[in-house]
DNA sequence: ACTATATTTCGTCATTTGGCGAAACGTCAA
DNA sequence: TTGACGTTTCGCCAAATGACGAAATATAGT
C-alpha cells in the first residue's frame, strides 16, 4: 500500500508524468528534460528522484552524465500497469504531441553541447 | 491531460484509496465511511468531493443520506482503468482487509443510529 | 413552523510540495 | 592537480494539501 502510494504521489504531477511520457523515445538526461520544460536543473533533478523511488524510472550512469529511461520488462506488476495507464491516457493528448515535437528537436541536438547551455544558466 | 492529472491527484492519498476499495462492497454513505477511518465528517466529505470531481465515484441522495459509489460501466476508460489498477494493486494489502473487517461490523450497525453518533462528536 | 439530522462549505492551522539558486559532489580532460 | 561540467543536495519561499471545528444548507419528522 505504502508503495502504491508513493507510485500515485509520484504520478500527481504534470511534469513527471509528462517526463515518463517523453522517456518512452528513449533514455534522456537531466539537462534534455530540463530544456524540455525549461524548469531549473534542481528541479528537474528532485522530479526524477522522486520517479525513480517510485520505481517509476530506472538509471544508467555514462561518463558525467546520468541517464533515465523507463523500466524494463521486470519491473513490478504495479509500476508496469501504471505506465500503461498512462500511455494509454495520455498518448493523444495536445501537451505530450507537442512534447513529442520539441524533444524530437532536442535529440537533434549535441547533448553535450546542449547540457553546457543549461548549465551556464 | 488535464483530466489524467485531476485523477492522479485523487489518487495520492490513502484515504482516498481505501475509501474506493472499501466502495467495491456497495455503496457508503458519509457517515458510514467516517467511522471507517475515525475522521472527522467535514474531513471526509472533501476527500469525496475530490473524488468526485475526479469521476472516481458516483453519489446518489437518497432522504438526507447521500450514498457514493463506484461507477458504472459508462464510466471513460481513463477511470475504468484507474480502478482495475488500484483493484489488482492492493486487494491484498494488509491495510485493505483490515478495512474490510472493520466495514463488515459497520455494515451491520442500523445506518441511521451510526450517523447520529457521528454528528454528535 | 420548528427541530433533528446528514452533508457541505468556510476559516484556520500545520505540513507538504514545486519551484529556484547556490553550494557540494563526482567524474572527465588538460 | 587543477579546472570544467553534469548532477544532486541544501536552504529558502510561495502555494497547495489534509486536518479540524463551526457555521451554513437541505431534508425528514413532529
Amino acid at each position: 500500500m505504502r508503495e502504491f502510494i508513493r507510485i500515485t504521489k509520484a504520478l500527481a504531477d504534470e511534469k513527471r508524468v509528462r517526463t515518463l511520457l517523453a522517456l518512452r523515445k528513449g533514455e534522456l538526461c537531466v539537462c534534455q528534460i530540463t530544456e524540455l520544460f525549461g524548469l531549473a536543473v534542481s528541479t528537474v533533478s528532485k522530479h526524477l528522484s522522486i520517479l525513480y523511488q517510485a520505481g517509476l524510472v530506472e538509471s544508467r550512469k555514462e561518463a558525467r552524465w546520468i541517464f533515465y529511461q523507463l523500466p524494463g520488462k521486470d519491473a513490478p506488476a504495479m509500476v508496469r500497469e501504471a505506465l500503461n495507464w498512462i500511455e494509454k491516457s495520455n498518448a493523444d493528448a495536445p501537451q505530450v504531441l507537442a512534447d513529442n515535437q520539441q524533444l524530437k528537436k532536442i535529440l537533434q541536438q549535441d547533448p553535450a553541447e546542449l547540457c553546457k547551455r543549461q548549465c551556464k544558466k
